[in-house]
DNA sequence: CGTGGTTTTGAGCCCCTTCAACCACCGTGG
DNA sequence: CCACGGTGGTTGAAGGGGCTCAAAACCACG
């Protein structure tokens, strides 16, 4: 019946901060908070109220079948925000990849019915940011074959670490297949055989070249 | 290299609308428009400006790979309003799947500077809507089978279209496969899967009987 | 009753998963 | 200094779920 395995474990998770700072009294206050690696930060079916903005490390939003096979929906990197909701129920699970801290803000001083209308607006904004990304995930995650998906990846992420063509990946392989939809066993496949096309070198595994970035983009589709 | 096809027609699109109707000058204004089975509304990188309300009909949202690979990342029903982008150049194409009308606002409008707060915030409401639809719809496309995927998608229509246990699916075999990301011939071979299981009746290929919801969701994972 | 679009069904194959070792790295402590 | 445990990554072999290719059945509509 199960088409992926249902038995895999994931780390434990850590719940709580590691500490709490009371942020400068600007408007709309926040309060920095510090995870360590793989520290929950909330989990799906928590009652939200707050949003929350990466200052360091990489956090992973989630979601989980009832018998554990896992759907990564987004990597967020410093300056991102997450943790929107409609309701106030945590629709999803993020927890921190490393130690990795962020400043949360009440939901009611971003989008209550005080809060000042730039406000709603740049929320408005990161929402429709966020949606256009998830739905270019679908089409990945829909139509593209692993070595795409692989290729789509780092592209994504070489863009988003500032361009360059050396990337520190902060996620084990495990997040990268849950994140493409795949196994990490795919995913470790996938990076052999990009490196033995010559569009990249592992200086560790973690540690990306790209070498030719040219050749990615027309892989990635 | 590719795992899906590549080489599938897809139906002649016809430009246009059939007519246009001004609208009683409330604010905001908006204008009225008919389309016809397989009619574009807009199409991936053309220049945007409105947002659009289904009235009657359904439409299909979608991306296309190169070399014609589609993910439609929604369908959306009367009620329903798409066509929001961040730039303003579209970013997928929406087509009417049957005769459609749907009313166009100006962007400016419903967004712009001088838009009420409470029209930004129903706009952030939607769009937030939409972002968690999209975030399962991650979790169905990257981790679930296609039983389940054909399961989770009957339930959505019923819920959407009032509940009821029969329901009248508005797009053929094609769209749903390019909406759960397989091909039409394992939908069909889905439908079949479920008729044998007693959880659905098939009165035609489009009116479908749910006999047994509960075995459904149990299904849909 | 043809005709074109849609759906179903069948047979074979392939990409990715599953299962299973093995390896590389690294901080810890004997 | 090296044994060690634990995490993370790679590689191999085999199997399967969904795709591809093909043809037939169905259905609305002229």
């Amino acid at each position: 019946m199960l088409t992926q395995s249902a038995v895999t474990e994931y780390p434990r998770l850590h719940r709580h901060a590691l500490h709490w700072t009371a942020a400068a009294p600007e408007a709309p206050a926040g309060v920095s908070m510090s995870f360590a690696r793989n520290a929950e930060i909330f989990a799906e079916g928590e009652t939200s109220g707050y949003v929350y903005k990466v200052v360091s490390g990489v956090v992973r939003v989630s979601q989980l079948l009832p018998d554990g096979r896992r759907q990564i929906s987004a990597f967020h990197l410093p300056g991102d925000m997450f943790g929107f909701e409609i309701d106030d129920l945590h629709h999803a699970s993020a927890e921190a990849i490393g130690p990795t801290k962020i400043i949360a803000f009440k939901w009611q001083s971003v989008a209550g019915a005080g809060a000042s209308t730039s406000l709603v607006r740049e929320l408005l904004n990161r929402t429709m940011m966020d949606l256009r990304h998830t739905q270019d995930h679908l089409l990945l995650l829909g139509r593209k074959n692993a070595l795409e998906r692989l290729a789509a990846f780092l592209l994504e992420m070489a863009g988003r670490l500032g361009g360059k063509n050396v990337l520190e990946l902060a996620m084990p392989r495990h997040d990268i297949a849950d994140y493409l939809g795949l196994t990490l066993e795919t995913v470790s496949r996938m990076f052999a055989e990009l490196k033995e096309m010559g569009t990249i070198r592992l200086e560790s595994s973690r540690r990306v070249h790209l070498i030719d970035a040219g050749k990615l983009k027309a892989m990635a589709a």
